[in-house]
DNA sequence: CCTCTTGTTCATTTTTTTTTGAACAACTTA
DNA sequence: TAAGTTGTTCAAAAAAAAATGAACAAGAGG
């Protein structure tokens, strides 16, 4: 192993006082209260406890973090770690660093709102938006009064689905503005 | 336990001249093409897929429906239902509209984009930014020189801390007009 | 007071999601 | 080739979220 963590492991303390919970093995207070921010986050986002955990930690340390370091300072397997970076670069919220004598690869956070929020936008919201769309098409086509729809019913329909088309239409185009508002 | 729910037919209803058939699903197809475009964005936004159903078959609905229409269209339980519509009341997604002749509440859809996501991100995103000030700043007291990082480590993350402040920023006061640009 | 209808509550059950960890693959170095 | 690291995979376990349904409340009518 190359040179020991900037931070050291250190110390269990037998109860946290504050508001952040147990700080799992060799986590500084500070670290542990950027995790927090960063589960939080996931959260919201909808995302696993344990990416919001990695990027905290990730972005917590002001060097780039071998998964091993990652595997030390978080309480939580290989396994998860190994898949909660694959899903946090593929949504573009970290990268790797090169380290001088070291083939490990290490990990530093893409700090840019925009790459981050874009990856969920990505990933999470297109797709569906572009299902949508077709969905769309088709129930509009199936309208029709008649088989237990009167002629104002169906108008009543109708009109809802010209609604659902006027959101999707704003969602679209709003989407790409607000990454780019958030540059 | 395979109680097999009792399929009643609401015949009793006089005011429900209800062309719904007693079907497995008891839904026409145009319904169940709205339903999936709902369950849909409720997987989007993360709220549960019952959310999803009982606001598509009301949307889908040319007239308010009861309690009961929703129990008798929808697969689910009188609970879920229960709970669901409390839960889109407090969104502000549904509204209840009077009925003539029928004492029973009837619920309509809100179709106003706005309201929608207003009540989303209420209810999900605001805590959290406000929460998550209070965080920032106690994190950025934290970080100094000294425990094991050097000043330009410390630099390094009071850095970090800055952008952070600056996205919680700016998402704070980009929600707000968000919500007023979705007329 | 009794009964019927309408809907809510909440302890359980079911389903889905997330995490774990041991086996294993890919490399490196000797 | 052997032996040591480093990280991945994936079946199974654990945890979390959601749905169920029986008991119960609240009100209407009788």
């Amino acid at each position: 192993m190359p040179a020991s963590p900037s931070l050291s492991p250190s110390s269990a303390a037998p109860s946290t006082p504050g508001p952040v919970a147990a700080t799992p093995a060799g986590l500084e207070p500070v670290q542990a209260e950027f995790i927090a921010l960063f589960v939080a986050a996931a959260e919201v986002f909808g995302v696993p406890r344990s990416l919001g955990e990695i990027y905290g930690v990730i972005y917590a340390s002001p060097r780039p973090l071998s998964f091993q370091d990652i595997v030390d300072r978080l309480a939580i397997s290989k396994g998860s770690v190994s898949q909660g970076l694959r899903m946090l670069k593929s949504l573009g919220a970290i990268r790797t660093a090169y380290v001088p004598g070291d083939r490990r690869d290490h990990f530093e956070p893409e700090t840019e709102l925009r790459t981050l929020v874009g990856g969920l936008l990505r990933d999470r919201v297109n797709p569906h938006l572009e299902q949508g769309r077709h969905r769309l098409e088709r129930v509009g086509a199936e309208i029709v009064a008649g088989k237990g729809l009167s002629k104002t019913e169906a108008a009543v329909l109708r009109a809802r689905v010209q609604k659902l088309e006027n959101w999707r239409r704003k969602g679209a185009t709003l989407l790409p503005i607000l990454t780019r508002v958030l540059s």
